[in-house]
DNA sequence: TCGTCCCGCTAAACCGGTTTGCTAAACCGG
DNA sequence: CCGGTTTAGCAAACCGGTTTAGCGGGACGA
């Protein structure tokens, strides 16, 4: 048989006689034979895979049960097209030399900003890209959410609630960039928190503001680090429910209580958000949905080649009221009514 | 310039005078080139990349957290090597289809007990592949952990509290199989419980053990299940921590208290079980390490050929005494002493 | 009976690089 | 000044398939 022939029994076995085709397959499985997936994909110029680029080291952000969600969307629209998912960050510190290696029909990015110092080169290297989470380009298809709306409406149940003395705690870009992109997940979030400060007459303190990685220990250390810089708030935003919880156990691990001490809430609200002591008040995000979408939006482009102008999408953020925000102390209350304004 | 200079600029700079080689770098740089990633991997025969295979979809498997526990450990060693991720699931209901198009140099498979219909078909691939969690062969290395020690453990304390009334919650395999796998993770775990009711005297009737997918929903699902079915258990041995904190969700949706209506233990440890409500006691195993491990012991094969003889790794688990187990109520603890043994 | 079409298969070009083997020039000591 | 060794770069074979163009032969219609 020649090699076509065999070829063909695995791609086109209508261009056989049907016998044929079964022969050849038999006595393929017979000798364990099957083609070389890479020879395949270069002949066919496409790898049925599709890529998740994220600017931080795998092993961080696995971390955050957020990208487990976010995986979970990913994964069930990509397999429900046949497609496999190759995960990709940086390689020796280079994210764009981790994308040159790559192969992949197409590429999820998340939380890609555009201070990130190899954005440029990513985007000219010619694979078709989807955004989330990331600075949205016109260029290419982007998913976000109300990160804008749904902070506001975080910082306004603290405020409504008598807080004053509020801590944010963010997420820290992958790397310490010249400038932070304004447009960025955590930029966005701080709009919103500031937004909401600002109409009640308030201000947020740079000072009150505080990063680290967004995960249980990121939260904890950063709560901590703002407790030794003598910062006593009565309330506290953080932009991950990891790093809410890191910053519950932290307060608690001092004895305070929450919400009788402190409130926190989180962003994101993950599965577990709900069964974790106290149960999370935090701003729902519709994670799963936004992998599900943002793959659709890539192989929309990749499988028809681009014939549709890139899509859009902002979904809605709503925050969930559960059990780990209350009213302040007295004692604060009082305080923060005669120093403030 | 011949394309062997441009592919020495890439591979090997010092076969090429410096500045050449810079110059050819310039040049690429300047035309946006960069070397075709597939064509690479066919002449170099190396994908630098390294494969997660899971006999479940990914969009089920991302819903436990335990599986983003060991996709850290994973990528923390895959990333230290350089190697990229890929992970594979089944492929139109075929996990010997999506591994042979699967471009790897070689495979951590997690889950993949001997009971599954396309193992050999996988095993006879050629791929190095270590097996974490799965039925261990002599000729391939494997990760597991001591499940029936850990299982044995918590079934003892909840003996020990006094239940006698328990409900055993599995993880049900991928497909419904002709016969459950002896040496699955399952069939360990299961084992575990069952060592300790006998050393105690009692037993563990069939009836008792119900199974579901590893997740929260699955653990609410089982409890509510059992319930309807009659079953009024004291204590619930569940075998993952998502399935634990969906039957306490559960159990506190009809009212009860736990521990004091109800104990329930989990197995994994996973991060958020300390601060789940009440803090789950668990059995602990070292989730991150085993995808460290898994890697290691691969790129061991891969990299130097196969010259080292396969590892087995069986490392520790130990119980974590938390706060959802105690004593049952004293009706039943009456109730039992009368009707058992 | 002959021309035409279609079927079943194949030879050869191609995918985009890497790797081997070699040549021509530069370098070296004697 | 010359034979022997490096050195720098190139041509061609190769990786393992896919794809295109085309060929021989049997069926069919005229």
């Amino acid at each position: 048989m020649s090699k076509t022939a065999v070829s063909f029994a695995f791609n086109s076995p209508d261009r056989l006689a049907p016998e044929t085709a079964m022969r050849i397959r038999e006595i393929a499985e017979q000798l364990g034979y099957s083609p070389h997936p890479v020879a395949r994909m270069l002949g066919q110029r496409q790898t049925l895979t599709i890529g998740v680029l994220t600017p931080q080291a795998l092993s961080v952000i696995f971390s955050n049960p957020f990208f487990g969600a976010f995986s979970e969307g990913v994964a069930a629209a990509a397999e429900a097209s046949g497609y496999a998912l190759h995960f990709i960050s940086p390689r020796h510190g280079s994210l764009a030399g981790a994308m040159s290696r790559a192969t992949v029909d197409g590429v999820v990015a998340i939380g890609l900003s555009d201070d990130h110092p190899e954005v440029e080169q990513i985007r000219r290297g010619g694979v078709p890209i989807v955004l989330v989470d990331s600075t949205a380009l016109p260029e290419h298809g982007s998913v976000q959410v109300d990160d804008v709306g749904g902070a506001r409406a975080a910082a306004e149940h603290l405020i409504g609630l008598g807080h004053r003395n509020v801590l944010v705690i963010g997420v820290e870009p992958p790397a310490p960039s010249v400038a932070m992109d304004p447009d960025g997940v955590t930029s966005r979030r701080l709009r919103g928190y500031r937004e909401a400060f600002a109409a009640a007459g308030l201000t947020l303190p740079d000072t009150s503001v505080v990063v680290g990685p967004a995960s249980i220990d990121g939260g904890i250390a950063a709560l901590n680090g703002a407790w030794e810089d003598g910062l006593r708030p009565t309330g506290v935003l953080a932009m991950s429910d990891a790093m809410a919880i890191g910053a519950m156990r932290a307060l608690r691990d001092m004895r305070l209580t929450i919400p009788g001490d402190v409130s926190v809430v989180g962003f994101d609200d993950i599965d577990l958000a709900p069964h974790v002591d106290p149960p999370l008040t935090t701003v729902h995000q519709p994670i799963r949905r936004k992998g599900e979408e943002a793959v659709r939006m890539l192989l929309a482009v990749v499988q028809r080649r681009g014939l549709a102008s890139p899509e859009h999408l902002r979904l809605e953020t709503r925050l969930i009221l559960r059990g780990s925000t209350g009213p302040p102390p007295l004692k604060d209350r009082r305080e923060v009514a005669g120093s403030d304004d």
